[in-house]
DNA sequence: AATGAATGAGATTTCATTCAT
DNA sequence: CATGAATGAAATCTCATTCAT
């Protein structure tokens, strides 16, 4: 709603992406409190004043940026789940650290923030079902221990916890979890 | 560790302890980001420039905060782990969401800053030991299947991503999650 | 005089006066200083480019306003002075206050703005010969004791202060004078 | 109310009245549009971040400019009040033109801002009574035609228009009114 | 143990204006 | 007629930090 009016510039010119680009650099490097229109526009050899003509406020621009990985973590999900083994291509996506760092931006700058609290919900639970339905088709009925909602929350929030606290250096006993629990998934995903 | 710092301000003062409680609401309240010496001075009902006195800089004062919520934390970890059902009181005490906004703040903070991400990988291997050693003793030999290390590690990852997700609200299917891990976890604990 | 402005869009194009209307709206609203041309614009449903493109420079815009404003009041003003009691009649288009808020917005860009001073005073003297000249007309010789410049001038100052006062929420002691002099002027135009 | 906590600064610094000086001087130079806290600063010869010290915000500023211009016209207008011809010394006092540059631009910034707008109400209710006070004393009971309260309006509001018209160049007819009204204000004030 | 004064840097945003199309 | 892109200046405010007292 409050998103839809004046957008300026075509949503793909140079420009723009460039800005992106910088925006997601800075977060990663430096987090989101420092991912400033001043900061992203020195990155991007540009002026600040360029900055907020494409993103009028701050935070339209770093909603633009998680808007963007966003769309390509749905487009990573996809492949996965039409792989021919999708529980695990699931646990390996979950697990891929190349999307750790911003998301923990993100999930940090959400707790302050509504409209972005309300962009990742909405994205989780749009995931969220998408994982739910690719295990259904897997499983099929030899689903009876564990329901496919159950499956999907497990993987998803157990990945997302080892990859995360990988990130700060608390890994401890991570390895052999992971062997372990790989072990469980293909034992889960074998047929009968 | 390098923290030899010219800490002047007795370690107790009530002044001291003020100016934490400040920072931690204020951290909780609006982010980290947020949280400069001017606005937990405002918030204490304190001048800016006693802030500094107590801690020379901001980072000082955010490390302090970290510190006493990270003794904190654990001595109610050790409450939990003496508890006569240790593993159903440690998954309590994972999911226990009165830390969990700080917890994000820190950990997204950690990503950037040294200093704290040292501290809390220190603290997490010392709850993680504690932890081991605890499902050691409750579990003994009947912990053929499953490790005490990945056991831990499963309750931290899994209670630590539910209560996150639920903060954003993003817990799509938490609940269900949270029936079946618990029925799973007493049947882990049953003596056989 | 010096305003050979290269003036590109009609005269009276909708969208020029759609501009004066929103810039009209803003002074009113919210004070010349805060009438800009991005603001205008953006009260119009217009891009701030095509603002410029009618009014090249601000400062042209605001004149135009106040040339379209100074014409009404001018219509206005011939109405009243042909009614049948004219003083009166003055009287209560002095005390009109649909024009008040902008006539003070433009009292104190004047000061400031020479182009605008000149226009202000320019008006108000026309308007004062059209006001002594309807007086001459209906007191003829009964205007021994009060020459026609002097009722002209009390009539018009003695009504602007106490509408602008109004305006700004001072306006003690405002309604008993009101009356006084509403019965000192019926005196005065009395026929002998 | 909300301007008594936190008041930085020695009410008397010689920093604090510097940065009033200049501010005044801006806005009679350059109208209260210009009178930011960057050219105060400039014109006082201090680093903006200084002139923030005191006055937290720009309005703080000009609301101290305001009450400290409005305590000083109160003090002349007691002086006048005292005079042995108080009628004749409160036209003066009106007619002063001192005053009159920046009582237009607080008129005008007040019709935006509330707690200016406040503070002028609050200030003219204050002056009029004093003013009505000095009339009552004066007149006595030869005030039969005029009330006090009517006298005082008229003079006040007579004389506000008369000098903020001649300060924009609108000043036809003026001086013969000026004369006329001096000649009645001393029929008025003749002992019977 | 505490505070007032001061400063330089930076963040966010708005602005008028120009120019090429 | 109209617009999108761009820019440099300025406004408002917050900040961490230092220093003298």
């Amino acid at each position: 709603m409050a998103t839809v009016q004046r957008r300026i510039g075509a949503e793909n010119s140079a420009t723009r992406l460039a800005i992106l680009d910088a925006c997601e650099a800075v977060m990663i490097e430096e987090g989101y409190a420092n991912a400033s229109t001043r900061r992203v526009a020195a990155r991007a050899g540009l002026k600040p004043s360029l900055v907020h003509y494409y993103f009028p406020t701050t935070d339209d621009m770093h909603i633009a940026v998680y808007r963007r990985a966003a769309d390509w973590a749905s487009e990573e999900l996809a492949k996965a789940l039409a792989d021919p083994e999708p529980l695990m291509a699931l646990w390996r996506y979950t697990l891929d650290t190349t999307r750790t760092a911003l998301t923990l931006e993100f999930m940090a700058m959400a707790v302050h923030r509504d409209a972005l609290k309300a962009a990742i919900s909405e994205h989780a639970g749009e995931s969220q079902r998408l994982i739910i339905a690719a295990i259904e088709r897997e499983l099929g009925d030899k689903a009876r221990d564990y329901s496919p909602t159950v499956l999907a929350t497990i993987i998803s929030a157990l990945g997302r916890s080892l990859v995360m606290e990988a990130g700060i250096g608390a890994g401890h006993g991570h390895e052999e979890t992971r062997v372990w629990f790989e072990g469980w998934l293909r034992d889960v995903s074998k047929p009968v």
